[in-house]
DNA sequence: TTGTCCCGCCACCTA
DNA sequence: TAGGTGGCGGGACAA
């Protein structure tokens, strides 16, 4: 049998399938005979759409660099009878044939209907099939796997029972599935092979994105273009509508049929399918995805918007998680997932924010996040600076100096506000911070990078834009403290995504007030001194004092038994205002040189595990993050580690023992108790197996280097 | 037409 | 050597 027969029988066998059931039948054919109706006019619509450059309003992907994408075609009748709903069932040839063996309801040659290739489809809804297209093409070449130009035929049972909507057919039903199957291998049409592999995992990632981007750029469009009436002039009528496209996409597109009989003009009204019907048809969406998916991707209605990803949005984002927090790490990985952003753009981001010094590179994917104060520092820190640093900027460029230059333009721009010019245009920005005689090209590039570091400075609100009087060329006008003011009282009532526990509002505003006090006093007259903030330096010290006199662990423990120490105050009390990084680098203090009264506790506490990671990083550079939440396990494992890792720590039974005391007086959770009964258990000598075990349990456990991070 | 800036390629770096 | 990092410029989008 040729293949030409074997179509032909794969036909006729779908034929006898659907007319097993008369009623079944009916209904088919009633659909069908709509459908060539519609069809034609769809296609009509859709050639002299194709004759528009492209739709205006769409702000999905519609390139790929160097053209990768491009010169990638598909036959819009494989995929047809998806967009236009279509009954599955049916081949290349029935489509084929049901359209032109029917001259009476179709005036389409043959070669219109070849037009429609993704080649010249501009316009999202072709985009999105030539979009399909390539993600077949592709997803063909990673796995080696084929599509079947026939599509499974859906079981007529099924179909039938979920009022004739091939959209409601779920293959994911466990119920139905074998039935499907069953169906399936009876007709002997090959069943779709899953898009989803192991190896193409990644692709289906990116062809995910890219079609929820499309996706979001047909809620624009249908947005816009609420009072057009292309799908009234389509002129599907309320049944077959239901029956083939689903409900809701018919109901956010109002179609009706009051003027099904009007002439369609699509020079001025765009198709404007439902993003549902359009998603299935283009995607043939039962091959690609499930329908969890699917609901996933309808319940999506944000709109695909260039703003909603510009680097000021993403920034403003990026801060909003960690405005209120006062020192913590900041995975790589983490954020790029929760921001759902590529990683390049959270590089641009971190870089300028490094040159604030609001961000700090700790490691490979880790940085850290110095506290929002920290911004009042720097700007105090680069206002008091001359402007040789400008030069060196220059110098450091001519030296071919190529690292993080972004943060150090973004340093040049800051101090160009602070000690130049209180309003600047990026041109003169950008060849102030360029050797002189730079060539227009290099200037173009850099202008383009000042429009990230301007989009994160406004998103912090230390710049807005402006227009100069005498140009009317575009610029942008310094803010400074009272924007930064700003941008923390509108920002700090939103949820950070990464929010974890309460944080006084009062208690935080009132310091970035009294920092700002601070630098103004400062700027205005190096000699004021705040005395509160002398007095809060003053405990700082006496803390810092305190334990840098400590020789060891021991010793520190000891201290705080005795009376009127502030060690001894800091470490019991209230866990509350938690700054919670602990140990990052114990051979830096630079957490005691912040002047934070308000962390004067946490301070005290981290100098602790500051003391009891010193002595564990003989062996370890490894960071000991503690989160909050598992703040007081996280000690417990210090100290375990400590006292069972490290041998300068002598008596530290006793310690414990005392401190459990101590805990217990002060009715304070016990992190010691553990380590006591742990203690008690080894130092057992009588080795019943069950005692043996249990050793062996603690000192695996005790082996095990603790990390905790949150981001 | 000009201004804006997203996007992702690719070279270099680092573990 | 793979994955992380960041320079860089094309070209789409917006005004």
């Amino acid at each position: 049998m040729d293949s030409a027969e074997q179509l032909s029988q794969e036909a006729n066998d779908n034929e006898n399938c659907q007319s097993s059931s008369s009623n079944l039948n009916a209904t088919h054919n009633d659909i069908l005979g709509k459908i060539k109706t519609k069809r034609k006019q769809i296609f009509k619509l859709m050639k002299r759409q194709n004759t528009k450059k492209k739709c205006s309003s769409y702000s999905g992907p519609t390139h790929n660099r160097k053209g990768q994408n491009e010169g990638h075609q598909i036959d819009i009748r494989q995929h047809s009878n998806s967009i236009l709903n279509l009954p599955q069932n049916l081949s290349l040839e029935q489509k084929d044939s049901s359209i032109n063996n029917n001259p009476s309801q179709n005036n389409l040659e043959d070669d219109e209907l070849f037009s429609l290739n993704g080649s010249f489809c501009q316009s999202p809804p072709f985009q999105h099939i030539k979009d399909f297209a390539d993600n077949i093409q592709i997803t063909e070449k990673l796995s080696d796997m084929k599509i079947s130009s026939h599509t499974p035929p859906l079981n007529p049972q099924r179909l039938y029972n979920l009022n004739m909507n091939p959209l409601n057919f779920n293959e994911d039903d466990d119920q139905n599935s074998n039935e499907d199957s069953k169906y399936r291998e009876e007709n002997y049409i090959l069943p779709q092979k899953k898009i989803k592999t192991q190896n193409n995992r990644n692709y289906e990632q990116k062809r995910q994105a890219q079609t929820n981007n499309l996706r979001n750029a047909y809620k624009l469009k249908q947005s816009e273009s609420e009072n057009q009436e292309d799908l009234h002039n389509i002129g599907f009528d309320q049944e077959l509508s239901h029956s083939v496209f689903d409900t809701e996409s018919i109901q956010n597109n109002n179609i009706d049929n009051k003027t099904q009989n009007q002439e369609i003009d699509a020079d001025d009204n765009e198709i404007n399918l439902s993003p549902a019907a359009n998603a299935e048809g283009c995607s043939n969406a039962q091959s690609i995805m499930n329908s969890h998916e699917k609901k996933q991707m309808q319940q999506q209605s944000q709109q695909y918007s260039r703003r909603e990803k510009s680097l000021e949005e993403l920034s403003k984002k990026f801060l909003t998680i960690f405005l209120q927090k006062e020192q913590m790490l900041i995975s790589l990985d983490k954020i790029t997932q929760q921001l759902d952003v590529e990683r390049r753009r959270i590089y641009d981001i971190i870089n300028i924010l490094e040159s604030l010094k609001l961000v700090t590179r700790r490691g490979k994917n880790n940085y850290k996040w110095n506290g929002f104060e920290q911004i009042f520092d720097t700007i105090q820190f680069f206002s008091t600076q001359s402007d040789k640093q400008e030069v060196n900027l220059v110098a450091a460029e001519q030296n071919e100096k190529k690292e993080k230059s972004l943060e150090i333009l973004s340093i040049g721009f800051l101090k160009l506000f602070l000690n130049f010019k209180q309003t600047l245009s990026l041109e003169e920005a950008a060849r102030k911070l360029s050797p002189n005689n730079s060539e227009n090209q290099k200037i173009k590039t850099k202008i383009r990078r000042l429009y990230d570091i301007a989009n994160v400075f406004k998103s912090l609100g230390l710049i807005k834009k402006v227009q100069l009087n005498e140009t009317k060329k575009p610029a942008f006008q310094w803010i400074g403290i009272t924007g930064l003011q700003d941008f923390y009282n509108s920002s700090k009532d939103k949820e950070g995504l990464g929010s974890y526990q309460e944080l006084d509002e009062t208690n935080k505003s009132q310091k970035i007030n009294k920092k700002e006090q601070q630098i103004q006093q400062r700027t205005l007259s190096n000699s004021l001194v705040n005395l509160q903030n002398q007095n809060d330096q003053n405990i700082q010290d006496t803390t810092k004092t305190d334990f840098m006199n400590c020789k060891d662990f021991n010793q520190f423990f000891q201290s705080i038994e005795n009376n009127n120490n502030s060690l001894q105050q800091n470490l019991i009390a209230p866990f509350q205002q938690e700054k919670v990084i602990a140990a990052e680098d114990p051979d830096k203090d630079d957490d005691f040189s912040a002047s934070k009264n308000t962390c004067f506790f946490s301070n005290s506490k981290n100098s602790a595990f500051k003391r009891v990671s010193k002595s564990l990083s003989q062996t370890t550079q490894q960071n000991a993050q503690i989160n909050p939440n598992n703040r007081l396990i996280c000690l417990e494992n210090l100290v375990r580690n400590s006292i069972f890792q490290n041998n300068q720590l002598t008596n530290s039974l006793n310690i414990s023992q005392k401190l459990t005391q101590l805990f217990e007086q002060k009715g304070r959770p016990n992190i010691f108790s553990n380590i006591v009964n742990d203690q008690n258990i080894l130092n057992n000598q009588n080795n019943t197996t069950e005692n043996q075990q249990r050793k062996q349990s603690i000192q695996s456990e005790n082996k095990k280097e603790y990390s905790y991070s949150w981001y």
